[in-house]
Parts: structure tokens; sequence; C-alpha cells
DNA sequence: CATAGAATTGGAATAATTCTAAACTGGACT
DNA sequence: AGTCCAGTTTAGAATTATTCCAATTCTATG
């Protein structure tokens, strides 16, 4: 139920892209199916490798592009975590945080029914977002 | 009481290097003391400028070190948000998070004790951190 | 099928940070 | 005071993620 790897066709995406006003063009087409499919908070590097391997040429810019466009569209989340230096690419878009497992470094989703956050601040602030990283290891 | 700009004495600043483990060095005593006292969440640029202003020399590269050494030594604490390029040192070691102001940037410290979580994790992870940065505005 | 606007490309540019190798400092021992 | 040495500082080069840019290639529409 929970897997992150699922089958999405390409009529599918194509479908979401234009949804979102984004022209399906063929690199974002590929660029998002691997990421709703195949792959686990990517890198924009770590597209790039998948891409060498499955395209004639994908520029690093057009990933750069397309990413940011995809982003831009709300079909995207961009993830900068303090222990790296790239950013990562989320394709959960409903409320959820984050669980870094300090031994593996891999990122684990954790959907926001999960966390109860209760505020009592001292200032009066409005809050619109609210990001929660969990770090630790696994039983 | 909770403000920003404080007077700690040189002595006292070079007794917390020492017990630290830290040579309290002429440029580790000024960089850290200025951390301390003069400013607020700043970036190495940040600090840059401000010994630009105030030291015949002191160059990036040594600030870098510096900064560091103290957060190697549990002096200070490096923050690294999404909306900004650089690291930030955070002086304020006891446990607390962020608030983010999205319409002036500023980066205000919420006390632990004005957060509670209340994790109901479906998977078994043991939690030893845990970041939380709030968005929004000011009243 | 012509064409304009959008997308893609390679490579140069940018910016934060780290690396490197040389020069400098300051305390410990004469 | 003079020498030594480990630790520190320095300037500038190197690195790395990302963006910019100008030129080329697509693609949808008339």
């Amino acid at each position: 139920m929970n897997s992150k790897f699922q089958n999405i066709s390409v009529e599918e995406i194509e479908r979401r892209l234009k949804d979102a006003g984004v022209n399906p063009t063929t690199q974002r087409i590929a660029i998002f199916k691997y990421i709703l499919c195949d792959a686990d908070h990517p890198t924009a590097d770590q597209i790039k490798s998948w891409a060498d391997k499955n395209f004639p040429k994908v520029s690093l810019a057009t990933i750069y592009n397309t990413l940011n466009v995809l982003v831009d569209a709300g079909l995207l989340r961009e993830l900068n975590l303090p222990e790296s230096d790239s950013v990562v690419y989320d394709k959960t878009l409903s409320e959820h945080h984050h669980f870094l497992d300090q031994q593996t470094g891999h990122l684990i989703d954790i959907e926001g029914d999960q966390i109860r956050v209760e505020l009592k601040l001292k200032r009066q602030l409005k809050i619109s977002e609210m990001d929660i990283l969990l770090r630790g290891t696994q039983n």
C-alpha cells in the first residue's frame, strides 16, 4: 500500500502535467514519471544518472529546468536537508514530515496524522507552514 | 530578558572557549564574542563584513575555520534553512526551534517549551533529534 | 509547410564553502 | 632574549550545486 514504486501510465502522467498547466514534453514526462514511479527523494544528479542510461541525451540544465517547472506547478516539493548539499525532490504532496535515518541516510515520509503539534507561542505569530525533520535510527 | 544583544566580557568568552577545549586565539575570541553579543543568526559573510570593519585583517577562510571549530566544540549550532543558500549560526544551545517571518525573512528562536509534539509513529523509530521550522507572519 | 513561442542544450557563470601550501604566532624551554 | 614547534591564519585555488545565457531545435497552430 505504501509502496514507493508505483506504476503510473504515461497517459496519466501527461494528464497530470496538462492539468497543472505544464506542457507535457518528452523530457518532462520521462523525468516526472521517473520521480513518481521509480525514484525515492532523488537529487538532480541522481535523475541525471538515471536519464543518461535511458535517453540519448538529456542535459543537466533541462533536468533543473524541469524540476523547477514541476515544483512551481505544485507537482513536486523540494526539500533542503541540512545534511545534504543537494536539494531532494519529494513526490508526496499531502501534509507530511520527514524522518532521516542517521545510520543509513535514508529519508522516510511521515504522514501528517502521525505527528500532532501543540503550539503555546508567547508571540503573536500566524503560522502558515511547518516543517518537521526527525532524526534517529530504525529498529 | 530575552534580549538578543548581550554584554559578555572577553574574559568570559575566553573561559568558555577554554572550557570547550578551544584555543582562545584573538580571532576566535572576536568572532565568538560578535556572535554571542552583537549578531543575530549571522551568516559567514555577515561575520566577514563585520570583521572587515573591526579588524585590520581576518580572512574568510579563518571565519569558516572558526565557525566549524565552534560548532564542533558545541559552542554554536549551524542552521541550514531552505530559503537561504548560506548556513546561519545559532548561539542558542538549549532545545529550541525556529520561526521564519516570510515577509521580513527574520528568524526567531522558539523555545522548546512553546511547542509540544506528540508522535504516533507507525514504524519503529528511535528519535534522537527533532528540527521544527515554522513559517508565517507576525502581527 | 511556415513560423513563432516554448523547450532544450552545452558551456560559461555564480556563489558558498573547503582545500592547500606557505607564512605567521605565541608559549615552552633553554 | 633566542629557538623551536605545534597550532593558527592566510590568500588564493579548487570544488560543487545550481543558474544563466545564447544558440539551436521542437511543436502546435494557422
